[in-house]
DNA sequence: CTGGTCAGTGTAACCGGTTACACCGCTGGT
DNA sequence: ACCAGCGGTGTAACCGGTTACACTGACCAG
């Protein structure tokens, strides 16, 4: 900025103003100014900016892994509040490490004005640990009560939608009805599982034997899906804790020459835009990913604009069972 | 850091050198300071250090969407690579508008080390104008040779996969192959159309009435599959420009009754990682994804670490066909 | 003619760190 | 006894912008 004020005879504070409308400027001087920087390729350095402004315009974005259809998702969800917010995003995958949460956490100080955490395991403590203390932040899908005020949390119903696809299936006549859960340490996982349970229990179902660990990947679902086909009491439905397992069971069902849902009905968790045309279309729980990602930077911004705490608050977000073929409903 | 230093009754020198191990501090001072930082909550200012450092260990990454299997695969190659390289990523989408390009690409500067930039419409010019000088950047399928030193091209052997694909295809028989192109102004799909029509000018036939205009979502290959469904010449193969719209047009065929492979033959582009747990498993040509990710890391690292221009470039990553189920071919 | 207003501009402090350099006191070799 | 060397620490300049404040000259109302 040195060079271009001095290559267009003013001062840094002109030259200033001049890129950011922020006080009276000549307009031959302005002319002779705009000319310089392009000669120049003269690009205001956001990082002094941010410095100076303390405001960065940039939200983080810290969650598990930057794989897989539901983040892709989330990611769009975000990106599009963000922009509409005219905010920019710092994205960094904590991989389910605590090292890595706070790394990335860490990294983020000075550089964002808000931030949105998604954490499967590591507790609200550890992420306020490792962050300045008036940093405004959304939990996504958070077990506990946020311990600060300028922490908020933003869920799912997981406990619904699993228990509404519990009974769903349970509706259409199935008795053994199996579970793919997810990762063992997800709170959503547990959530699902849970409900499941809860759901089968009180229609007087044993769910032994039902239950099958997996880890959200479709690789998962396969393996889960293979075993399932094996068994001498084979399950008449499958109620995967995610769509991504779910294609998974169903890649490995009809591997082994079960149809879907005549075999074996399946149902998922999600509802990723490709479930609805997948074959047979998956009957799944929707989840309003974008909206998570939309509320989260709405929530975000209200505090960065205002300076003020965020006013610590949980909100749970519905989920819905939408019925495709998958599961053999009726059309 | 000024409050921690007062606060431990030492200077702000000692702590920095305590907090970065980059000079001597006795050990009752950094025990001292450590207590202090911790209760103090103190959380380096990353904007500041960037600004002393110049260094800011972060890649900057410019898609045009942060949508789908294949942003989603991209996006986890370049986290995979920085993460090994020790860097962070600050993200755009630039939704292929040229204001907005322009917005994210000033966005990044003094915020990162290096650039990623996936441009399907925008000129490398364009690109030059908005960034400081001496900025490395790795372009990714970029058509036109780059215009400066500073640019890199990493781009994918479109023309090779896509004539794999209709040649594939033709060895089974088929003569009325369809085309699902991806969006017009995109290079790769401008590539992969070409290169199916000059195979089947090549084989003696005819494309007229069998390219299908898309912009790569399921959406698109749903429609496309619906007016592929009705035709009186109906073609017998369909080659889709990606694996987004092979799984659309799967949809819309079965939901007019044909039978895949049996009545009709599909193959996508891509190889994302769903396309293999697909019923019928999805034919497709592979492209190295996480390698394309992997590889642009790589030389920005490179380049970054020895502060030297990148050399320019232009690499082109081979791409492979993998034969599955959904074209009809015998295992 | 004078004082106030305002467009247009410059000077310098400041944001929050890093680091070159200076300084002090102690140890140990000669 | 003297000086080099080193551990431990402080001072202040610097990174690249923003902005409060001061200043100048033109214009205008009283």
């Amino acid at each position: 900025m040195y060079d271009v004020a001095r290559k267009a005879g003013v001062s840094v504070a002109t030259v200033s103003r001049c890129f950011n409308d922020s006080g009276p400027v000549g307009e031959q001087t302005r002319l002779r100014i705009e000319r310089v920087a392009e000669e120049l390729r003269f690009v205001p350095n956001r990082a002094a900016q941010s410095l100076r402004a303390v405001r960065t315009h940039t939200l983080g974005v810290v969650v598990p892994d930057l794989h897989g259809a539901f983040f892709s998702e989330l990611l769009r969800g975000l990106d599009q509040a963000a922009r509409a917010h005219r905010y920019h995003l710092l994205v960094a995958g904590s991989h389910g490490s605590k090292d890595e949460i706070r790394a990335a956490l860490r990294s983020m100080s000075g550089r964002v004005d808000g931030l949105v955490v998604m954490n499967p395991d590591v507790s609200a403590f550890t992420i306020e640990a490792n962050l300045p203390p008036r940093l405004p932040v959304v939990l996504l899908g958070e077990r506990d009560r946020p311990a600060s005020e300028n922490l908020d949390t933003l869920g799912i119903d997981n406990a619904a939608g699993a228990a509404a696809m519990t009974r769903h299936l349970l509706g259409l006549g199935h008795q053994r009805i199996a579970h793919l859960a997810g990762t063992a340490s997800n709170h959503d996982a547990a959530e699902r599982l849970r409900a499941y349970r809860e759901t089968m229990a009180a229609a007087g179902l044993s769910t032994d034997g039902l239950v099958f660990e997996g880890d959200f990947t479709e690789e998962a679902g396969y393996r889960a899906g293979e075993r399932l086909a094996g068994l001498d009491a084979r399950p008449t439905a499958v109620f995967a804790a995610n769509d991504a397992m779910a294609v998974g069971a169903i890649s490995a069902l009809r591997a082994h020459g079960l149809r879907i849902p005549n075999d074996v009905a399946v149902g998922g968790f999600d509802d990723i835009p490709l479930a609805r045309y997948l074959s047979p279309p998956l009957t799944s729980v929707h989840v309003p990913i974008d909206e998570l990602g939309a509320r989260a930077v709405e929530r975000l911004g209200v505090a960065i604009e205002a300076d003020t705490p965020l006013p610590s608050r949980q909100v749970t977000l519905p989920t819905t069972l939408v019925v495709r073929a998958s599961c053999g409903a009726p059309a």
